[in-house]
DNA sequence: AGCACGCCGACT
DNA sequence: GTCGGCGTGCTC
């Protein structure tokens, strides 16, 4: 930055689309070095907040007598790194969101609230070896030690003095468990107090690749130093983990850091273990179940290159890194990386962007690659390489359609369905059943007069619940109890309508009553670690009948699994949005691969209404690049993503009509001056238009090219801060939506 | 978003 | 006579 230092620009945390101009605090010479992504300390309407300078400058559009001094500088170094404030910027206005939000909500909550960034990041307690090993009920006569030797065996990433000492008399028997030895400290993010650089010595080699794992390597590897986007496309269980290892080598080889973007919590904990296996490297793990003290330490150890491998979930994507190397994205396909609220960044298209400043490779790797991201193959953006076929696997599984049309189902299930699991039971294998519907019946229904229970909030059916024996909302998450009869004829003959997981789980226990069914859904793993135990119970079992939903394509190998078997295809292939028909896609064939590993030849039966359906003929023969060009090919025709760019204008209110209005009000007032090639359709409902109580509406705009998009954007953003509010409407602005809800 | 200021109904 | 409803405006 310029010596020029007179004024500051400050972005600050407020839902205003600008920054604000500082004098340097008293005392502080105008000539002070202050740099662009330093704290500041500034007062702000009645009272204080933290900000970042992003410039400074000789002169303000502010008269200068109404300008505030800056209370102080908080930092002597920025406090991101350049990269990440460019990204950050960069981020902000392309999906036109606050920079004070955006900036201040990508830093761990205790620097965002001004803390030092250098502080020693809090120690943590776990039980020593001797502390496993000392017997329960020897502290008889100490039950304080006792109740924190429990908690802390339960803590697996141990607990600080602070949350220990929440319990009157913590302190001393946190100091007479440390005098016995039976704990010890650690500091949460890097494992061990690690050497500026990783000790090369560490690294273990793995596995021999194969040759498209060692040409993916090899142009990964000549590709260090300069950007250069991949695309990772392999089969479940192709080896692109192998891969990535071999990236992350190299750039601990080198001496950089490795940043590993991975989906979302449920994936997080398999991958950092095979990390953590493979690497003897410290490891910065960021992930939404963090505290604010384990999320600093973290962040920290990143920053300052202690950790030179650091994994995280969608917001690691702005964590500084001191010496980068390599960028990793896996499942990148993934919807997780799409932040859903608030600021709608999405992860993986910010990590090409961040990798084209930082000057380093970023690899995307997935079995079922965006459509986007094979675009940007097709279009010579990204380069293209492919993991042919399944390490140490034998064929791919056959894939067969089952028409419910020709064969009756049963409460959901298919004769075909039916004997295909039969005759896989009775190989002592396991059998997969996806369901994309939690629950008893979607729908209960009364028989005599056609009164269906719906949410009193939502524009939505309540779910039958029957272990839990009330209805719920899946939108809402109302909870009402079952009537004994129709509340709107009074008649006894209410029924269940439809396949929800809980029901196919006690069809299959009538029809199957050898074999174990193990469900695995968002009801039944509700407890914390419930997801592990069950997969593990996977593992180790045979005949077992695993019946779950989404949750079941995600990651863990299930070597066991020959059959797999997707009751309902038709759900997503006729979804709402543009995107249905691709999602289903990636879903069927991220089952599909869960099929016949190892040395089993697997077996794959989707039941559809459909089976004549022109785009899974192109999954019927393994063929997901098939498919997804036929997608492209409609998408290119409709003039929608990757081929045209879309935003949408949310908007929401408790008043039935204002959200509408207050679209049409803003569509009104943007007519005059919009840019030439920008469509703006709506307002609109969207697929559900009430929802959580909430009246609903959106405005789509659409163009071919993303300048004029972006100049309209702008327009609407600015316009929406002077129109009335009347009705308390809320609206949000979703740059690149993934769905239309 | 907060948080002020600012004018009109039911309460001590 | 006031406490308080949330409309409108401002934050360098």
């Amino acid at each position: 930055m310029t010596a020029d230092t007179r004024i500051w620009h400050v972005a600050v945390p407020s839902p205003l689309y600008q920054e604000f101009d500082y004098l340097p605090p008293q005392g502080v010479a105008p000539d002070t070095a202050v740099a662009a992504g330093m704290r500041v300390r500034v007062p702000f309407g009645r009272g204080t907040r933290v900000g970042i300078v992003t410039a400074t400058a000789t002169a303000s559009r502010v008269a200068e007598h109404r300008l505030k001094r800056a209370h102080a500088l908080i930092d002597a170094r920025p406090i991101f790194s350049a990269d990440v404030l460019r990204l950050l910027l960069w981020a902000a206005d392309y999906y036109h969101y606050p920079r004070g939000e955006a900036l201040l909500g990508a830093l761990p909550a205790p620097l965002r609230r001004g803390e030092d960034a250098d502080a020693r990041a809090e120690r943590r307690w776990r039980l020593s070896a001797a502390g496993r090993a000392a017997a329960t009920g020897t502290l008889r006569r100490a039950p304080r030690q006792e109740a924190l030797m429990q908690r802390l065996a339960a803590a697996t990433e141990g607990l600080s003095a602070q949350e220990l000492g929440a319990v009157p008399g913590a302190r001393e028997a946190l100091r007479a468990l440390r005098a016995k030895g039976w704990i010890e400290s650690h500091e949460p993010a890097a494992e061990e107090s690690a050497p500026p650089s990783p000790a090369v010595a560490a690294i273990e080699t793995g596995p021999a690749l194969n040759d498209s794992q060692r040409a993916a390597a090899a142009a990964i590897e000549a590709a260090f130093g300069r950007f250069q986007p991949f695309l990772l496309d392999g089969v479940t269980g192709g080896g692109k983990t192998e891969v990535y290892f071999h990236a992350i080598e190299t750039a601990l080889r080198a001496g950089r850091q490795a940043l590993l973007l991975v989906p979302e919590i449920g994936l997080t904990p398999q991958m950092v273990e095979r990390v953590r296996r493979r690497f003897a490297a410290p490891l910065a793990v960021l992930h939404s179940g963090l505290s604010d003290g384990e999320r600093l330490a973290a962040w920290r150890a990143a920053a300052d290159g202690r950790a030179p491998i650091v994994i995280g979930t969608r917001s690691a994507v702005f964590v500084p890194l001191a010496r980068p190397g390599v960028v990793i994205v896996d499942e990148e396909h993934d919807a997780s990386y799409k932040q859903q609220d608030g600021f709608r960044y999405h992860a993986r298209d910010l990590a090409v962007v961040r990798a084209q400043y930082l000057e380093v490779p970023v690899v995307l790797g997935s079995a079922t690659p965006a459509l986007e991201s094979l675009h940007n193959c097709r279009q010579d953006r990204y380069r293209h390489l492919i993991l042919g076929t399944r390490a140490g696997a034998a064929a791919p599984p056959e894939i067969r359609l089952v028409s419910l049309r020709d064969h009756k189902a049963e409460r959901g299930l298919s004769p075909l369905l039916a004997r295909a699991i039969e005759r896989h039971l009775a190989s002592d294998h396991q059998v997969l059943l996806f369901l994309n519907r939690r629950g008893y019946a979607p729908t209960l229904l009364c028989h005599d007069c056609g009164w269906i229970a719906a949410c009193t909030r939502c524009d939505a059916h309540l779910i039958y619940h029957r272990a839990r024996h009330l209805l719920r909302c899946h939108h809402c998450d109302a909870e009402r109890p079952v009537p004994a009869g129709c509340p709107s004829c009074g008649s006894p003959d209410l029924r269940p309508l439809g396949q929800g997981t809980e029901r196919a789980e006690e069809t299959l226990a009538e029809r199957f009553p050898e074999a174990e069914i193990v469900r695995i859904d968002r009801d039944s793993t509700r407890r914390k670690g419930s997801l592990d135990a069950l997969f593990e119970r996977v593992r180790e079992g045979r005949r077992q009948i695993l019946l779950g939903t989404q949750m079941l394509t995600k990651g863990h190998h299930l070597p066991h699994v020959t059959l797999v078997g997707i009751l309902d295809a038709d759900q997503g292939l006729f979804g709402a949005d543009f995107r249905a028909g691709e999602r289903m896609g990636q879903l069927i064939v991220q089952v599909a691969g869960r099929a016949g590993r190892a040395d089993k030849p697997g077996e794959v039966l989707i039941q559809t209404q459909h089976p004549d359906h022109p785009q899974l003929a192109a999954l019927l023969r393994h063929d997901y690049r098939a498919f997804a060009h036929g997608l492209l090919d409609e998408r290119r025709h409709a003039g929608l993503p990757p081929y045209g760019c879309l935003a949408l204008l949310r908007a929401e209110s408790v008043h039935p009509r204002a959200a509408a209005d207050f679209l049409a009000a803003l569509r009104a007032a943007l007519a005059q001056g919009a840019p030439a090639g920008v469509e703006i359709l709506g307002p609109a409902p969207p697929p559900m238009e009430r929802r959580a109580g909430r009246h609903r509406a959106q405005l789509l705009f659409h163009s071919e090219r993303r300048a004029p998009l972006h100049r309209a954007l702008a327009a609407a953003v600015q316009r929406l801060q002077t129109l009335p509010k009347a009705g308390q409407v809320r609206w949000s602005l979703d740059v690149d939506p993934i769905d239309e809800y």
